[in-house]
DNA sequence: AATAAACTGCACTGCATAGTTTACTTGGTG
DNA sequence: CACCAAGTAAACTATGCAGTGCAGTTTATT
């Protein structure tokens, strides 16, 4: 119903940006030529270059959907009544299971390669990113304001548990160090990311 | 009396060196060309070619230069009578220290850019690596050892060590978000993640 | 001064890539 | 069916860079 008719022109499109994404993560941007790319859309090179001016507004086009993407993650409220390790689990668990998402580790690589050197755009970015990074702080918030953690900095609280996640499942992936966690292994990132927070801030 | 005389040699060979780690952190690997490269030396590039026979041999001189460097960095031994709180403090501040030397920064940015690309490469590396990430380890299995820290994983201990120092004043300076944090900032952070590490794990 | 080793400048090869032009084909809609 | 917006292939321009060859110059040593 909602899906009718996609226009050749919009399947191209489809393609060119598919084959954008899978080639930038394969080769990385400067390594993947528009020619390249062309052959794996399996589409001309000027029919690219309709659709996108120049290489360099395809990658931004592919970077904001990411933000886009990532901005959108839900997480779970805090719940007065029920058992705080057990809810921050939860909560982990959630962020770790969107990190650890292929595709999201290969947009962040392609956006990473990118801004790598352009540190200025990488800061503007940033800036729309930062209003988003609050799942975990709004849950922070919510628990102290009812008394069942120590009054702290939520930025700084929030930001040690991100550092603890990201530093064991989100940079090495992004380095290509290691593969995705397995299940049991994010439950147990979860768990002592818990633990280990609120041993430090439970009142 | 140790320093007699650099050959007129080595004196090229060390401008090379010098314009290679300031073009490559300014410009990233792949932005600099030899021509560029060999005008910051001022050099002829046909002298940057008898000296390295190619642009990935500099590259992996430098980058051997950094492993070199990095690993050679002590830390303070584990002392039976004292303060457990002061003493990781000390220890930290340190490492913390260590990383926020600017020139350690810029190699791993080099380093970063050219083995973005390499994963295979950059694991080989990282073996040789793996032996000398053990300052802050060595410390906590001694206080295992001497019963005033509860039992645990010293890899992930330490790892969730770095993770917290690392998250934030490693990678902001690597991506460039921040320069280097102030030496109270720098106190701050050794503070705060001594706190949270020991809340959970001192006996 | 003679000699060898290192440095220099510069032209040149070879290759890769971003982006454009042109002349031609195709597929869907009225 | 006739039309046209969109796609296509391939050649083409323009640029930039890694690395080489070479003829001549500088420096240090004997």
């Amino acid at each position: 119903m909602s899906e009718k008719k996609p226009t050749r022109s919009e399947l191209k499109r489809q393609a060119i940006i598919d084959a954008a994404k899978q080639a930038f993560q394969e080769l990385g941007v400067q390594g993947t030529s528009m020619d390249e790319l062309a052959a794996r859309a399996q589409v001309s090179k000027r029919t690219v270059y309709n659709h996108f001016a120049s290489k360099e507004a395809l990658v931004m086009f592919l970077i904001g959907e990411l933000w886009q993407q990532a901005t959108q993650s839900s997480g779970c409220d805090y719940h007065p009544g029920s058992d705080l390790h057990a809810q921050l689990c939860a909560l982990l668990e959630l962020e770790i299971k969107t990190i650890c998402n292929p595709q999201y580790i290969e947009l962040n690589r392609m956006a990473f390669d990118y801004f790598f050197h352009q540190p200025e755009a990488l800061r503007q970015e940033m800036e729309k990113y930062k209003a988003h990074e609050t799942g975990v702080q709004r849950w922070i918030k919510a628990a102290v304001a009812d008394g069942r953690l120590k009054p702290l900095d939520p930025e700084i609280a929030s930001g040690q548990i991100h550092n603890l996640i990201k530093g064991s499942c989100f940079w090495p992936q992004m380095l290509q160090l290691s593969g995705p966690p397995s299940p049991t292994e994010q439950v147990a990132l979860a768990e002592r990311t818990a633990g280990i927070f609120l041993s430090h801030y439970q009142a």
